[in-house]
DNA sequence: TTGAAAGCGCTAACAT
DNA sequence: ATGTTAGCGCTTTCAA
């Protein structure tokens, strides 16, 4: 037997409009009603209907704000698109997005950006930022207003939110790593290129590759760690000057963006056998696995990362989802030629 | 600038039940009127409401017919698991679901099936079942009625209808044969398990297996091609055949189920350096792949078929897509043991 | 602090 | 053959 706001009205001898009130902690409702109504709509196990709900809010859009560090960044064309998916999706059900792209992770400009979407009237927000205090303390204060806030590809440690929507980088680490030892003719020597050691889901990318290595006994060496900070440019050159200083490596694991640069690297030194493993489907690296210069890529399924935090963020608006629910891992999903 | 019902009705000169007629074929109306009703709908780009439909047909559930060989084939599990995630989700726009479980692929009791799919007065069928004449007749029967059929997992070829959701499998095949080329560290000597040779996926998974591993030129033999009717026990005994009589075998590519029976046949070889390589990510293989007699997996979302189906069949009835529409194709996906 | 009522888009039953 | 109306569940506005 379904239960209505009019059903739940009629359980506690009240109109439905003190039971939306109450729904919706609008205020003006005396505490103990407030008490009996919420015991009762949980009791009973109330969901709101969202049929109804779109059709009465239909001139009050439920406007879910999303930020992305994305300018520059094509592995983000994924995730808008996934984004985008669910705003036609959820259209006629009152949704509309409004995408704010930045670029690069600075601390203030992640801020104002977050201010404005809030400026703009956005009901919930799906964000990709920084690990770092700063916005823990920003997302902590917007959930302790009840404010969902979705993390989206990029989680921020300890933050309290309604959840984190991505991928999860050791399994990635690992399952490159288990690749490699499934697919390796010869003993490893291999060259990390990472975007940053600050970044986290770089670390995680190396400390999952590391253990399944480890753990299957496959007989590597890391030979050195360099970072390319992203830059396909500096990629070339910490690549190249890696090569040269050591001539036994015959591998290379990128751990973030940059990959170009590296496969450029490769290129110049034609001579030694050498092959890249990398992460993401974004055009570049598809060229490159395409000419056997990468062995295979290990992808995050973005698209669904954009869609689904925005289907949460819609759910949250509406009460379909508590205030803290579980994270939404995405597969770790191999791609070779073949499948790609 | 949205276009109801009512706006039409307005646009045309008429009340809003003559536009709803018109727009669910439903007759009794004028057919000038018809046609200038419908000819102004795909002018304006009128697009159904689902809250309003959902809203106003509440107690006319939106019956969704499921039909799935599924009795005793536990891959099925995960597109069922899809099939309720759907149904739950849209549970509040009116959605019901009847699921049919048949065993096996007698002709029949699928054509039984769907008829009393049919009886119970289902507006849509999603369904997995033969690809020969007698069915694609009757699929394509109900096309011509206007009723959306959605192949599920297993097309019928040139049936008509209004879309296929399931894998690629020439692709799965083939990227099975891509992992072998790049894993292989000797020459290989494979023997095919397949479950059977009338059966379509199957030969696809052979034909792609095949292709891929001659484009990369990789160095393999077919040793012999057999077949087990997905019945594990004949499984074993067809593969400990195989191996007994050729000495040289060292991979085994399984096309369908019997994965579990080609372990034990694996297993009973104790002395040979044998692996097997299979599809679908399923209890018995799973547990295949960590004690490493399975080197990888190829899987095709079962859950996302049966998801995407029921959500087609509910966009078609609510008249959210023509009558025809791409198929939706799944990912093929590789799962090593680091990310099954 | 609370109740009553209108209306969102659509469908189906009823009326003409 | 066509028009009219009630009502689905919810939010919001106005009235008390």
């Amino acid at each position: 037997m379904k239960v209505t706001v009019k059903s739940l009205a009629q359980a506690a001898g009240v109109s439905r409009g003190t039971v939306d009130r109450v729904l919706h902690n609008r205020g003006g409702v005396k505490p103990d009603i407030v008490l009996k109504i919420k015991s009762l709509a949980k009791e009973l196990g109330y969901v709101p209907n969202r049929a109804g709900r779109a059709l009465a809010a239909y001139k009050t859009p439920i406007k879910i704000g999303v930020m992305l560090p994305s300018i520059g960044n094509p592995f983000f064309d994924g995730v808008i698109d996934g984004v985008f998916q669910a705003r036609d999706e959820f259209a006629d059900l009152g949704v509309e997005v409004v995408l704010k792209e930045v670029e690069g992770f600075d601390l203030n400009t992640h801020l104002n950006a977050i201010d404005d979407l809030l400026f703009k009237g956005c009901k919930a927000l799906c964000i990709s930022t920084l690990n770092i205090d700063a916005l823990r303390k920003k997302i902590s204060d917007l959930y302790a207003k009840h404010f969902p806030v979705i993390l989206l590809n990029t989680n921020v440690e300890k933050a309290d939110c309604l959840c984190y929507v991505g991928s999860d980088y050791l399994t990635a680490g690992a399952t490159c790593g288990g690749m490699l030892a499934m697919c390796a003719k010869e003993p490893l020597k291999v060259l990390i290129v990472t975007g940053s050691k600050m970044i986290l889901g770089h670390n995680q990318r190396i400390d999952g590759f590391k253990s399944e290595l480890d753990r299957q006994q496959a007989e590597y060496q890391i030979i050195d760690t360099v970072e390319c900070y992203d830059s396909d440019i500096k990629a070339t050159r910490v690549t190249l000057d890696a090569l040269d200083r050591n001539e036994q490596i015959n591998c290379i694991y990128v751990t973030g963006a940059g990959v170009q640069g590296v496969g450029a690297a490769i290129l110049a030194r034609p001579k030694r056998k050498i092959f890249a493993i990398a992460f993401d489907e974004v055009y570049t690296t598809k060229e490159l696995v395409k000419q056997g210069i990468i062995r295979f890529v290990v992808c995050q399924q973005p698209e669904r990362q954009g869609y689904h935090a925005v289907k949460r963020a819609y759910m949250a608006i509406t009460n379909q989802i508590p205030e803290h629910v579980d994270d939404f891992i995405t597969d770790t999903i191999i791609k070779i030629e073949a499948n790609l």
